[in-house]
DNA sequence: CTGAAAGCGCTTACAG
DNA sequence: CTGAAAGCGCTTACAG
């Protein structure tokens, strides 16, 4: 690990431009600042609370936080388990609101004693994740795809799965499916939306572009989505949520309504945790492991500070784990005769 | 904020023994090195990167670890919402991990740059906080009672609460109420059981230890205690839950062997965030704003910074925020001749 | 815009 | 067990 003298042994200048370099002191040349960063990524300079080199590792949100959500909550258990051995800390931090002014994102990292980031992104800041890894932070993405083969990525697949979902409906004898996916767009569940056409259209049903529901991903979406339907002349009768909270909010309007599940309607979930358990009858989902996940993007972001930075700079990781469809009470086979 | 020449200068000692005393170097005396631990206290030892001083505030589990819990995770979004603006930074630990054999927990603390603690504990994990709290180190528990006066508390009025449900479950006419209280004592737990007693008695019915059942504050607390109270003679007509997830699992038990409720059982339970809402009926429960507990947490130990250690060193912080009954479809007046 | 020098915060052989 | 001294990591007036 190296210090400020090493850095500045290694680009020819004095301790102190490196000092300012690193500090973001305006008085330093655009381009020698520019080496100064490069060399600290390369050379993993990490800065010490008296004479011990910081131990921090940053639960980074690159858009809005969802600290309270239970995928990310299990990511956080996750990490912590893997994280202790090593004697590291895990640090919360909203990137946007923790950088200064003029300063970059590997700059506020340093700042703050942080060795490297898993950062959590909604679609709308994926560029802010692209940009903290081509200054060379050592960095995972959990659940987000990139074009950008340099960006390390942490993911669970959700393409099988879905087809698995949908394929579970149609076996069930279900023709008429629906699937309902977060408003927001991002690379995971247009995955979601392709295992369901996949599905579909390799059994010979038909996609229907008035099936794919575009809900909020909340609680709401769902007690919406099923007043939406209740109100359709041939009303699916099988219903893909590519979200946890919509599932939940639909299998609790769908019953207040006076269907039961699944004889009125057969309902697949998502599950990061525990929710199918929560209610009646218990909802079929596809289940990803967050804890995993978690404990996987540290063993990825450890594989990045292990190997020297300049030899593997590009030499991302990533890691794409399997889901599974998990049957339970919310799904059954389609009644002959049902109509409305 | 003082540095080791501070506080040699204070002690009349050198700055190498300071030194030595805060890295727990076994060299040095017992006597001195209880006097330097008291002085880092005392005049606010904070340590530093470079040259910037640390400001991490630790989320700390005393006794196990429970990121995973929605109480957790809407501590933490209070915590950091408050924090941010102030600029420091959440650090998640647990404590009896984290100590090194030899080293104090202020040591420990101060050795990740640590300026503060929010305590989460177990009541087997109590005397820990304790032992943090007569260190002197700047900490607030959450949601824990004390004898000791010293100690920084933040919790919520369990008491009232629990004396609202019961009344509003003899409102209903209910007479036969039960109560399940998680099988591992907490004060707060045995508030809940004490406001359970208040009303019952004040209202005339009477106590019967048999309807006082100790679960586990698990789903498969509520889920056995159905089982058990279906095997009855005279069974409960309503059950209190000092619990949120024991009462999901309750809930979905009794659906499961055909009871429907309100009518044949009614539930109150506790909620710490918005698990209610994803049950049908919707659970009538008692509601603790975690993400105010949070905020007010910090604000408590943004006190402790503040005050000149040294002169109101015994001046602990309590806080107690009040809690809501919140009525739902899961409570309902007892039906006359219902038997079984 | 950069470096040499002074200096703070901290630690650690060395001497006693 | 303690301190004086050397020295690392870093920053910042000062000079150029």
């Amino acid at each position: 690990m190296a210090s400020i003298r090493d850095l500045a042994k290694e680009l020819k200048l004095s301790p102190a431009t490196v000092s300012r370099a690193l500090n973001n002191n305006p008085l330093v040349a655009p381009e020698v600042r520019r080496r100064v960063l490069n060399a600290a990524n390369k050379l993993q300079y990490v800065p010490t609370i008296g004479r011990r080199e910081t131990m921090n590792i940053a639960f980074a949100y690159a858009g809005d936080r969802s600290i309270g959500s239970p995928f990310d909550a299990a990511l956080m258990e996750g990490l912590t388990d893997r994280m202790e051995a090593g004697g590291f800390d895990l640090v919360i931090l909203d990137v946007k609101r923790a950088v200064h002014p003029r300063e970059t994102f590997s700059h506020m990292f340093r700042r703050k004693g942080i060795r490297g980031a898993v950062l959590r992104t909604t679609s709308a800041a994926k560029e802010l994740c692209t940009q903290i890894a081509e200054e060379g932070f050592p960095c995972v993405v959990v659940g987000e795809h990139f074009d950008n083969d340099s960006i390390s990525v942490v993911r669970s697949d959700s393409l099988t799965s879905s087809r698995d979902a949908v394929n579970h409906l149609i076996d069930l004898k279900h023709e008429r499916i629906a699937i309902a996916v977060n408003l927001v767009d991002d690379s995971d569940h247009l995955d979601r939306i392709a295992g369901y056409r996949e599905a579909m259209t390799s059994r010979g049903l038909p996609v229907d572009d008035r099936m794919i529901f575009r809900i909020a991903a909340k609680r709401e979406g769902g007690i919406q989505l099923i007043r939406r339907i209740a109100a359709m002349p041939e009303r699916p009768t099988a219903l893909f949520f590519a979200d946890p909270l919509p599932a939940i909010g639909a299998m609790m309007e769908a019953q207040s309504i006076g269907w039961s599940i699944p004889r009125d309607l057969s309902i697949v979930g998502f599950d990061d945790a525990e929710l199918r358990f929560m209610v009646h009858p218990t909802m079929t989902a596809i289940c990803q492991d967050a804890r995993e996940l978690g404990r996987v993007a540290f063993e990825a972001l450890d594989l990045l500070f292990s190997q020297k930075g300049r030899e593997l700079q590009n030499s991302a990781v990533r890691r794409i784990l399997a889901t599974q469809l998990e049957c339970h009470g919310s799904t059954g086979p389609l009644l002959s005769g049902v109509e409305k």
